[in-house]
DNA sequence: GCCTTGTATCGAAAGACGTCAACATAGAGG
DNA sequence: CCTCTATGTTGACGTCTTTCGATACAAGGC
């Protein structure tokens, strides 16, 4: 259950400084199709607020781990709904699971995290600069 | 119609800063539901391909600002659903536009981008300093 | 005034999405 | 092996999205 189909911004795992600039940013140039649909897959997948809590939830874990039994109380919703918006994260690379006995934790992968974070920052730190 | 109906995360159009903390963070703590919702439509209006580009398109631009005329011909679609991508990115708080004569121009604000990269680093900036 | 060009809005159709109840599966513990 | 609890998967349903053609609006030129 470990490996997903992440398939987006083929998660490394490895952590990415700001200063990295591996890839172009939002205001440094127009984008082409293949990386717009790459972005707009993770986009989508933050793009709802159930989705949001869930990351926010896990992301901000001090152990790094959260039981899917703590979230789904946590929610007005049917646990196979959260379950699916799970699924949605995973798939997006933000976050991955593992089953330990009966219950299954998810953790964040920093990984696109902080991919996206660079490719908004990047934007505004490159206009700056090239301005 | 410069005046939009932004209503997401009251664009103040000051550009904030990487350090400056003035929200949460997604892993600083668990996101609450109004905010999810807030941040979840931005995040949704970046959630589209067409509509990223766009605003890559917007945001890379030189001068700043960009006329419709030129944004239309550049994707394989008609020019009503530009004009109604163009009008959600506008929802969303991330660009403005002004008439001119004959053509729109359209340019990309800052604010919002600012305070979503800030809400995803200081995300990942949070963890490293409290870890 | 009346065209012409550029852009927005409307209404409809196809598809994607969020949600649930029902069911399937994985382990734990008898 | 059987049962119980915790999760994931399936299928269905209603709603939101994306897209288009048709139309309306705005501004300039005649």
């Amino acid at each position: 259950m470990s490996k997903q189909e992440l398939g987006v911004l083929e998660v490394t795992g490895e952590v990415i400084g700001r200063d990295a600039a591996c890839c172009p940013g939002l205001a440094t140039a127009p984008l082409d199709d293949e990386r717009a649909a790459e972005l707009a897959r993770v986009f989508k997948a933050l793009g709802d607020p159930v989705r949001l809590r869930l990351l926010s939830m896990i992301a901000s874990r001090e152990g790094g781990e959260v039981c899917v039994c703590e979230m789904t109380p946590a929610f007005d919703l049917s646990q196979p709904t959260i379950s699916h918006h799970l699924k949605l994260l995973r798939q997006a690379g933000l976050i991955d699971c593992e089953r330990r006995g009966t219950w299954v934790y998810y953790w964040a992968l920093p990984g696109v995290l902080d991919r996206l974070a660079a490719f908004l920052t990047t934007t505004r730190t490159a206009e700056a600069t090239q301005a």
